[in-house]
DNA sequence: TAGTCTAACCTGTATATACAACCTAGAAGA
DNA sequence: TCTTCTAGGTTGTATATACAGGTTAGACTA
């Protein structure tokens, strides 16, 4: 039967992954100690097995413990060291500042793949590719020069697209809409037509994102999306899911921060 | 009562997750198209609700759905343009690649914070600050500037720290394992210092990683860790959990890449 | 003594059941 | 017509129970 409970309260299994959190938290229990069982949970909380079980699984999900069947859950070693860095579709990026975005369409052509596009793509050299070299503006200001690649039988009706009204990012998810994706970021000094097109400066280097996307197994796009690097930034949070999410973290850095 | 199970089966709530990410990656269930809800899940899977919600909520977890309580559960919006950066530390970056990391310290003192590190790490001005200032080696060659600041209180032994054999970034979680970080990347051209202790020729952007690391609430920890644009680059890999794992993926990335 | 077996724990999964809270469409009332 | 109420569907949580399978310590046997 069910327990009744007073509105709104933390949920149950919330509270017991707290307390464990808090106990990791403030060094009661340290990396590979033994956090105590679902079933000396069951008596200690006076929760069900289900409930403890649940508590400690996401534990698990988060990287707080490591569970092995048969011997006991533990203190996972050292959570922290990798933080995240969240990249995000250009276009999204400015609607969510708020500001309007628009983009030229410099190239949008059919190549025969050659020497790296090749290799990157996994496709034999003068294999059809689609070629799209496009401008992105942030209320008129070049912020990104998108230079990508595309297998041409992924995407036949490329050609076709208004790249102006859809990304080409957009629409390829819009194509299939599950992938894999490598990514590289780089500092490096712009070339010419790259300087030009972002309006940088001459000693001004560009923060630049290779992504390589796959579907079905297969590469499909490789894109290099260039970046003025006095205007453009990475930017993440990170927070050990289950921290109350301090809200306005985000809104102090960028004042905090300018060096 | 249990069900049996023929051993080493992929378990039900699995197959279920499985069969909903195979609907939504060949496009027959599309963003904001309505899932099966868990009752009819118990009656066309036959299964029961726990294991219909166990998938359905994990499934929310992992970013393919969002549940709406009274209502349903719906395809995600889109899933794919947030792709995932990794930012590990440094030691256990480069031990990782198989390579020595060793650490010079520059300055390691005690001072009063002052204009933007008095507002980054949210202390009045004059507050007592530790400041140490690194250079991290892979096999010899500078690979990191780590220039960071430390709230004096959190951390009240940090000049009995011997951070040749304790990166400060160990040494703070080892003190304290949980923590919120904000982080922002940037290309920037670097100042003489940091040119001369990177070996970076004068033309070299660097990448500029600035991580602030936060404890019970507050700000503890501030650092900018400046890397020659040369000889580092950030790389991550995102694939929709679920994914078999295409390994090799990270492999043939550098060789391919290269511009 | 050395090897084997077993009991007692552990996690992992699955089910049936229960109740709370939320949402919406449509019925019932003013 | 407009408002209010309600029934039924939906998610969210909690419990009790069951069985499978991994792990280990200690008892048992050869």
């Amino acid at each position: 039967m069910g327990r009744t409970m007073t509105p709104h309260a933390i949920p149950r299994y919330q509270q017991l992954k707290d307390l464990i959190i808090e106990r990791i938290s403030n060094g009661e229990l340290r990396p590979s100690d033994r956090v105590p069982s679902e079933n000396e949970l069951v008596q200690s909380m006076s929760v069900s097995r289900m409930t403890a079980n649940r508590a400690l699984r996401e534990l698990t999900d988060e990287g707080y413990v490591k569970r092995i069947a048969g011997r006991g859950t533990y203190v996972a070693d050292f959570r922290s060291q990798s933080h995240v860095l969240e990249v995000r579709n250009i276009a999204d990026e400015i609607a969510h500042r708020g500001h309007v975005h628009a983009s030229e369409v410099i190239r949008q052509s059919r190549q025969h793949a050659r020497g790296e596009i090749a290799k990157a793509l996994h496709v034999e050299q003068g294999v059809d590719v689609f070629h799209a070299l496009l401008v992105h503006f942030e209320n008129a200001t070049p912020i990104q020069v998108e230079d990508r690649h595309i297998v041409a039988d992924f995407a036949p009706d490329c050609l076709d697209q208004d790249f102006t009204t859809i990304t080409p990012s957009a629409y390829l998810t819009a194509i299939s809409p599950l992938a894999e994706a490598e990514q590289i970021v780089r500092a490096q000094m712009p070339n010419a037509a790259v300087r030009d097109r972002l309006l940088m400066t001459d000693d001004e280097p560009s923060l630049v994102v290779i992504r390589r996307t796959w579907s079905s197994g297969r590469p499909v796009t490789f894109a290099r999306l260039h970046h003025p690097g006095s205007r453009y930034e990475l930017t993440g949070q990170y927070a050990p899911a289950g921290t109350p999410q301090s809200t306005p973290v985000g809104v102090v850095q960028l004042e905090a921060l300018s060096q």
